[in-house]
DNA sequence: CGCAAGTCAATCGTGTACGATTTACTTTAT
DNA sequence: ATAAAGTAAATCGTACACGATTGACTTGCG
């Protein structure tokens, strides 16, 4: 069992690199589009379906209201999306894409590729990696979580 | 090659949910320790070597002057560092642990092992997957990058 | 020697993250 | 029917990240 202190050693700082330098490879590609890559995640969810509650996208993505409203006030400014709320439920705000925010999908399209390539892995790598680092993501959020 | 933009599909997002979800797991721990996870890997730094300076902490980490800076400040604040400007070198701060901050080692050195239980990885899985992690950081910083 | 180029930390501005609280609305249980 | 409990988004405060600039100091080159 490894109690060492040591940096290189602590699967937390590989994690917290290696999720820094995804964005840093994503950002010229996304700076492109006019998205930031919190923004862009937002996106990915609205474009698997529009429409989509702030507590859904929340969900979805394990982010609060507290990042989430500024975040989709600076999308809306953007002209990506709109808000409004619901006529059912006034409690609840939902999220549509605009016409310039579907444009941006087909834009958006080969951005992941082109990431894909600088990583060096094959598709069955890329997978595998996932997949076990997802499931490492559900251990540490514990059972309790959904 | 995957170029689907589906959320679930992307290692992006596996890995900056993940990232997110190491840091929830550390938070309840560092935080009897007095520290924030940004401020437990630059402990980590000097716990290694003592009175390094600002740059070297974030050629470590990866981290600029205009993060590190102001973490320093805080940190300095909470009397477990304290900042020197070198004499040798006036454009040089080096960073010094106090008794309190040599002391936090100890109480800090289970920390890493409560996490590796909740991961729910074996020490060999741990390993390959930190370096599998290690070496697409790497790739996607660029050979440029030392 | 003397100044241009380089280096280092600090600062500024913008954009996340997240705990905690607030406000508005809805549902539930009397 | 209504007060209590619950829920959704917004707001507030603190702490990162990072591009860009600034200001102080050092080095190197003519």
């Amino acid at each position: 069992m490894p109690t060492q202190l040591e940096l290189d050693n602590q699967l937390c700082f590989a994690l917290y690199s290696a999720s820094r330098a995804m964005t840093a490879a994503y950002a010229p590609l996304l700076d492109a589009l006019g998205l930031t890559y919190p923004q862009y995640l937002v996106m990915l969810v609205l474009w698997e379906r529009d429409g989509e509650r702030v507590s859904q996208i929340g969900k979805r993505l394990h982010l609060d209201s507290a990042t989430l409203t500024p975040l989709l006030k600076r999308l809306e400014t953007r002209g990506v999306i709109t808000r409004r709320r619901s006529t059912e439920d006034e409690r609840v705000v939902e999220v549509f894409l605009t016409a310039a925010g579907k444009k941006l999908e087909k834009r958006a399209a080969d951005v992941p590729a082109c990431i894909f390539e600088r990583s060096g892995l094959t598709v069955a790598e890329l997978t595998r990696l996932r997949t076990q680092i997802t499931t490492l993501t559900a251990r540490l959020r514990g059972p309790t979580d959904s």
